[in-house]
DNA sequence: GCCAACGTTGGC
DNA sequence: GCCAACGTTGGC
């Protein structure tokens, strides 16, 4: 089992509207950048783990689990002219975009706030992508160290 | 709202 | 294939 951690705005999907979907489970549309793609449509499997962070807010920061419930698998919006994400040249044939469907596990019992992961200043955090400078991967993988040591702060 | 960092686009 | 221009991300 691999570990993840997912960024995604708390105006435009948060954790409590992936609790609120019917199974708490949704797909997670609207990816279009490849290397986070790559990672949905090879990588990611069934009963992965995903840290839930909520971007682009207030206190950025982790607030909950998920769970891998479907592999990667087309995105359909990209083919839709009225869709946000739209784009013309992924083709229905030879899609360009994937998403996976992921299940809401727990929130936590607090958000640990990105700033919080910074001030640890821990060796096992260290090469987490998400408190590199300049970082802007919105799926990125996760070691079992880091996930371990992370969910330690939570209480 | 600002702006640094980064990815993508497109002219050459 | 280079690289300037542009658009987006996302913390602050």
């Amino acid at each position: 089992m691999q570990y993840w951690l997912m960024k995604s705005e708390p105006e435009t999907f948060g954790i409590d509207d992936l609790a609120a979907c019917p199974k708490g489970t949704d797909h997670w549309d609207g990816v279009r950048n490849y290397q986070a793609r790559n990672m949905m449509r090879d990588q990611m499997r069934a009963g992965d783990r995903v840290l839930f962070y909520h971007s682009n807010t207030k206190v950025p920061g982790i607030v909950g689990i998920a769970e891998v419930v479907r592999e990667g698998y087309p995105d359909h919006t990209a083919f839709d002219p009225d869709a946000k994400y739209y784009d013309p040249k992924s083709d229905p044939d030879k899609p360009r975009w994937y998403m996976v469907d992921v299940k809401f596990v727990r929130k936590l019992k607090r958000t640990i706030s990105l700033q919080e992961l910074k001030e640890e200043h821990a060796d096992a955090l260290e090469d987490l992508p998400l408190l590199r400078r300049g970082n802007r991967l919105s799926i990125m993988p996760v070691t079992a160290q880091q996930w371990e040591y992370i969910l330690g702060l939570e209480s």
